[in-house]
DNA sequence: GTCTATAGAGGGATAGAC
DNA sequence: GTCTATCCCTCTATAGAC
């Protein structure tokens, strides 16, 4: 390969690159539905008919924006299941984490309840999404809760995940209402999983390993 | 008033009603952005002309839609807060009349994440709704709660409210792996406001009293 | 009270110039 | 690789017939 084709095509892979930044943005305040070609464009620094040169359709932009956040937390699903030992730390560095980047945060809580909709290009993504999560909740819980007086392990990963997936709405309606990070160490506390002290200090982004639906 | 003005304007308000129905179903598939005029005219019976005699737009259809919502579950906002001995038995129904009950749930789910946009039309509504829930819960939760070694009231607000927001997205995406009852009392119980045993019988629509964001 | 007609803007996608 | 031009469709909203 020459340097000149090499050149090349690593613009277009920038380029391509840059567009679906520029979509994940968009789609994190508007969703799918409420993002048009123009949108992305005009945000990605190109007219519509470049953004469809790059990818086939509107659809396509979608997807390759649901394919990239999962390379972004690749390191989270598909390693094994976190240590038990871990797994609070991880879990509440996800709550501290989420507090500093409303951006995906966002993009996660609107485009999971537009997938709600069967018909939603998305939903096969999501529902598989939130199966594997849980799915990988699941061992490292069924190490550390007592069944006896507990939840079941599958019951304990739905809490989890839907304590944190709420927890995100509301502070995304109103940020200076909701404590993020006391909320699911609290939550962990009450199901005997987290030591009754705060395992850190209060809500900083410590750009540590990532958990959770998002 | 003649009677003839009297059926005249009662028509009306029927078909207004009519409208809002549709369109609260629509919107609690696709949302606000992915509704057009034409969707819930064809599906009220008319034609999107029509709609726009009764509403001055397309925004003004979703805000009556949320007015109406409103009047639905007036019993639940506008009363007292709940007698903190019955504040475990009407969170419980709740999740037990959801789980029959996926129309209003996806249209709770669906706008309040699109509302989560500053700019969306219902994004004040939404967060005043969900301040309101809050302090709803919050004096009963006081009198429940033992503050040495749990959440405070307004933490634990914040978790019941997000914990069945939560949960409403997984069985909303995929209905069979998540028992919404079941999670909801376990939490209860972590938090040490319901007794050992579950105080009713499994999945069942009791067409109760409503309490939660939706 | 509802319809049709129409305006005017904007949507997604294709073709071809550069 | 990007843009412009274009097609055809759908959208919101208005005006006026019935």
């Amino acid at each position: 390969m020459s340097d000149h084709e090499r050149d090349h095509t690593a613009r277009g892979e920038r380029t391509r690159r840059r567009i679906i930044d520029a979509a994940a943005e968009l789609y994190s305040r508007c969703g799918f539905w409420g993002v048009t070609l123009g949108d992305v464009a005009e945000r990605a620094g190109l007219t519509h008919g470049g953004v469809l040169h790059h990818f086939p359709s509107r659809e396509a932009v979608l997807l390759h924006v649901l394919s990239r956040r999962d390379e972004l937390d690749a390191p989270l699903l598909t390693a094994p299941g976190p240590d038990p030992r871990e797994l609070v730390e991880v879990i509440v560095r996800m709550a501290e984490h989420d507090a500093g980047a409303p951006g995906p945060v966002s993009l996660h809580v609107t485009l999971a309840a537009e997938a709600t909709d069967p018909v939603h290009p998305a939903h096969e993504y999501f529902v598989a999404r939130y199966r594997n999560l849980r799915d990988h909740l699941v061992p490292a819980l069924a190490d550390l809760l007592d069944e006896r007086d507990g939840p079941t392990p599958e019951i304990a990963a739905q809490q989890i995940v839907a304590l944190t997936d709420g927890l995100r709405v509301q502070w995304l309606l109103d940020p200076g209402t909701v404590d993020m990070r006391a909320a699911v160490v609290s939550f962990l506390r009450s199901l005997g999983v987290a030591a009754q002290e705060p395992p850190g200090p209060g809500n900083t982004d410590t750009g540590g390993p990532d958990v959770g639906a998002r």
